[in-house]
DNA sequence: TTGTACGCGTTATCAA
DNA sequence: TTGATAACGCGTACAA
């Protein structure tokens, strides 16, 4: 018995299919891209001979004569990795990926580093990519809204600057957190603040916002305002300056659930109970929800289908297909124990 | 004036530069590759003509002529994608990302959706990629040690099959574990539990060893052993177990923080304090380590630098150069208010 | 030290 | 309906 000649098995290409299928190259790439005009007998040849090899496409030599790179590029810039006990970008990658694997396109991230900002940009507008999703917090970061012109981009969440021309998807953050400020008017707390995100980020703008028309809705003071930077320390920061002005409050919205969790550290050090003391809400429903006790009512938030639907809108962009500018994303409001 | 006749800007190609720099394409391509011969007038003026036209080399067209993609592809198993709630993957992907923007490779992501595993395996093998990078819990997924010998592979974490061929980092997660608990039996602890993490995954397997050692080093019992699959709810259900034993615990080392925050729920819920009580311990020092109060005392476990150390490996590996098969990350003790 | 010429694997054009 | 053949942009023997 003869040995396999092993060692890395030669990778097919089109003109071996063609010579085991017995056709010319141009019909083994008509098959394989499914043009009409091929006889039956023909496509059955080169599929089964595709089949036998386990041919696949090379893509270089496709992108090169097609002149479309058939990927799209991920960009994170740094400021956000390094901020990167968030949950938030996890959930956006996966809904991202996972949509394009439905497509055949292929998605590669890059770390926008400060350091090399030229070698982003030529890479970018090297023809190496056919389109740029941007995930950031402080959304629609300058660098890349210079791009907006060269190459289709779609952000996640409205960008601060060029908001008029770019797309995006975006959840209603103002809606959403109006409703569940309303829940907590509504359960008759009357003492109702607020820890709101930053002011320059949208998500920490329209959040806020949503809780103020609900307490003008109710009648209620907009006097318990404080901020945080949406991570956890700082949550418990602005409960602890709150508490600290000595007035009654039976009530808190936090822009996130870290803040929230963070929230509870504050509330629970003075003794107070939630939520018989002082209710706490959230947004995001993110991971830290349920892992606070009590578990946390807060504003359920499909990060993930955030994602899909940037490379969904991404993908039309590319091929030129009609899409809306602007996706939003619904919510939902989740009640756990903590109302 | 004259307007400019914007619109998508042409993308230079290399014959461009070189009548911009009126030499051959060759030895524009000789400046670009850094090849040593060339005359520095001509060294000089391509540069010049580069950076006017702003050219970047097109990826595809280099791809085919080296056969070389260039490219290496990160494979997140959807099964992973699922426990998203874990900083764990994010972490990683930084460090390789980070450490990739620093070589010439361009990192792309797929997730290997049940649905079409062998669209990803020709994806693979089809001379797309030159390696692959495995992230995943179940680490060493049968799925892909397959691939051994077909592409370099790196794995994060020891794979449970193919241990003996395969190249991965890991974290020394038994001597760690053996070090954190034994701060626990030193401190004067005698009853010190564990909350085990799944015994079909080395961290798992590796962390309860760690800890089996220090009890047996201080002459503790064994018995205090209960299981957790790493999420916090988990975490909290098996402490649970534990004090319904009605056998004196004073101390418990949680395989993850994840379940040591999920055992702080269930310690506090009957009236037992921490750390005076029971002391708790944790792995990782992920975002939950501070978020829980008191504040966790842990494994610090440095989870980009085992990203960036996988990559690292990785190219080596691809470009032939030598390299360690198993790659150690070292971590250190946190000590916080927990114990 | 430089340039000419060929080939990488694929698609598109055109004639048959 | 099919098959030659010419690009696509680049690297690299080889010759000069």
């Amino acid at each position: 018995m003869m040995h396999d000649a092993r060692g890395p098995r030669p990778i097919p290409t089109l003109e071996m299919v063609a010579e085991l299928a017995g056709v010319s190259r141009a019909t083994v790439s008509r098959v394989v891209n499914e043009s009409p005009r091929v006889k039956p007998e023909h496509v059955q040849a080169v599929k089964k001979a595709v089949h036998a090899l386990d041919y696949t496409p090379n893509r270089a030599a496709r992108s090169l004569v097609k002149r479309r790179a058939n990927a799209v590029t991920l960009i994170v810039p740094e400021s956000t990795s390094k901020v990167f006990a968030d949950p938030f970008f996890a959930s956006v990658v996966q809904g991202i990926a996972r949509y394009l694997t439905t497509t055949d396109y292929t998605l590669n991230m890059v770390i926008s580093s400060e350091s090399t900002p030229e070698k982003t940009r030529s890479f970018l507008l090297g023809g190496n990519v056919d389109g740029v999703l941007v995930v950031s917090h402080h959304s629609g970061d300058r660098t890349w809204t210079q791009l907006l012109g060269s190459l289709p981009m779609v952000f996640a969440g409205r960008p601060l600057t060029g908001g008029e021309e770019s797309y995006y998807v975006e959840t209603d953050n103002e809606q959403a957190a109006y409703g569940i400020s309303r829940l907590l008017t509504e359960s008759g707390r009357k003492h109702v603040a607020t820890i709101a995100g930053p002011q320059d980020m949208p998500p920490g703008v329209d959040r806020r916002a949503g809780w103020l028309t609900a307490m003008r809705e109710a009648g209620l003071g907009e006097e318990l305002q404080e901020y945080g930077d949406f991570s956890l320390l700082s949550g418990t920061a602005a409960m602890n300056r709150l508490l600290d002005r000595g007035v009654p409050i039976d009530a808190v919205f936090a822009a996130n659930d870290q803040m929230a969790a963070g929230a509870y550290t504050a509330i629970k050090n003075r003794g107070l109970r939630i939520p018989q003391d002082i209710a706490v809400a959230g947004f995001d429903d993110d991971s830290f929800a349920t892992a606070v006790t009590p578990p946390l009512t807060t504003v359920h938030h499909p990060i993930e289908e955030l994602g899909e639907k940037m490379a969904r809108t991404l993908v039309k962009l590319i091929e030129g297909k009609a899409t809306e500018r602007v996706t939003q994303i619904s919510t939902s409001l989740v009640i756990r124990e903590s109302v």
